[in-house]
DNA sequence: AATAGTCTTCCACACAATGAAACTAAATTT
DNA sequence: AAATTTAGTTTCATTGTGTGGAAGACTATT
């Protein structure tokens, strides 16, 4: 049982517009400070698309300069950050991570053709996001009839707040988790300026029907329908989405397939059940 | 105040067989014992292909169980580590981590339109491959008229001992760490059974040539040539490849090609030192 | 040359990380 | 089904590791 307080008081009453990482929800573990900064710092350096210097790092992530560079160092001792001159960026070992990740993952494993199937049977572009924090990553995809115009590549981070695929994994939570995520997805842009509470929850599917539905919602041109997929064990924390360019196919289609995408986010639940791992 | 006790005496002079990961040279960072052993355990799951028990991460970490399950909560927490019962794997965060490499590591940005020309230029399939550790892993491929047959995705970990690319990353090396690499690559399945070192050393090419040669090396039918890229300020650990299978083009016009690679390597490490980060 | 900024090393202190042991839960055997 | 083993989790006292201040090296910048 986790407790809700957050651990680290470092983020004092004031608010810094340059929010440090944090870990992924409001769940903070036991303790283990240092690794949870050196993770704060990996993150930081992911969310910057140039490399950063110490103190940039030091200062975004509100650690010490001194206790900084040893992350750093460590880090970079295990391929996880590269340093050029006094520039630190992600380094090589992320790909044989992401490799393990994408070759090894059962759900994902059990993801893929069902997402192939629901694909050639819909002719939509079918998509498996995953909660990751205060946001959503694009897990796996396979494109229908009529591809999306707009590159989306896997692992790309994703607000919970806009899109049919965000939304359904968002809707059961609580005021307060909900205006977490909010103001994280204002931070990182992937909100127009504040936008308050009620606005989200307006745009949040009634919780009793299951699933959620989007048009020009995140990105302009594209509607998309998405169901959760009940976790075994876990919360939910996985989405399945069926998307399409909005003037390709009538909205009431796309509703109409509500239950097959319902089905077979059953199907990979059930899947994933009998898995022995 | 320093104890005589090493700080971690699972590296005792005996080789344990399950050898841990451990950093990634022989350099040890100043500490921070509790990140190491975090990596290592993340490092310990990635090299498997099926989720792992508690226990079974604790043995071959050489961690406690308390210990363990601590680092693993944390490692959870921020996305890094998913877990299903009670099996843990490598969770979603690597896919961000992974993305945001690939698109604004500075290196492998400028080294793709080398590649590109490259392998335009040659016909033949250029490749990146970055020391990581005791391994290199392919970082960046182009492919030319006579794609290779075999699948060798971006992140997969490859030996040093043996490939041209392999081979010139270590071609410098002392003795002593040359045995260690030997060893790993055994530990890893990417060499027979044990071999000495001056089996390895006869491989390896003379340090004055400055590239490195391979015909059914590491994988059968297939041949490459490649050079090392000098880099501006850390130590030498990239090199780029020219592959081709050995049926589809003669190996002294291979070797022609290599004043081409000594070229691209240099342009690249050119281009590299103007970058302002 | 002088100044401001950034990075790195050193060090004493405090508390975070640790393992032993107790405890609970889940397999496995009898 | 009870008994036994094995795996996972929590608790807690101890200590050693991670920590930040301060001082020292650098490097820009003026």
């Amino acid at each position: 049982m986790r407790t809700e307080l957050p651990y680290n008081e470092r983020m004092s009453t004031v608010d810094d517009p340059t929010a440090p990482p944090g870990p992924v929800a409001g769940k903070t573990a036991t303790t283990m400070r240092s690794l949870s900064r050196a993770l704060d710092v990996f993150e930081q350096l992911q969310r910057s698309d140039r490399p950063q210097r110490l103190s940039e790092l030091a200062r975004s992530c509100g650690i010490t300069l001194p206790t900084t560079l040893r992350l750093l160092r460590v880090l970079q001792d295990y391929g996880l950050v590269s340093q050029t001159e006094k520039n630190y960026r992600i380094g090589p070992a992320v790909l044989p991570a992401a490799r393990s990740f994408l070759e090894n993952d059962p759900l994902l494993l059990a993801a893929r053709p069902i997402l192939l199937q629901l694909a050639t049977q819909t002719h939509l572009t079918a998509s498996l996001y995953s909660r990751l924090g205060l946001e959503r990553i694009l897990v796996a995809r396979v494109d229908g009839d009529n591809p999306l115009r707009y590159d989306l590549p896997l692992g790309k981070r994703l607000p919970l707040t806009r899109g049919a695929a965000g939304k359904i994994l968002i809707a059961d939570l609580p005021d307060e988790e909900l205006q977490h995520i909010a103001e994280a997805a204002v931070d990182r842009r992937q909100e127009e300026t504040s936008f308050d509470l009620e606005v989200l929850k307006s745009r949040l599917p009634d919780p009793e029907a299951g699933y959620a539905f989007s048009v020009d919602e995140r990105a302009s041109g594209v509607m998309s329908a998405a169901v959760a997929v009940p976790h075994p064990t876990s919360a939910v924390t996985e989405s399945i989405a069926l998307t399409t360019p909005v003037e390709a196919y009538p909205q009431e289609d796309l509703r109409a397939q509500v239950p097959e995408l319902r089905r077979a986010a059953r199907r990979l639940s059930e899947l994933l059940e009998g898995v022995v791992y």
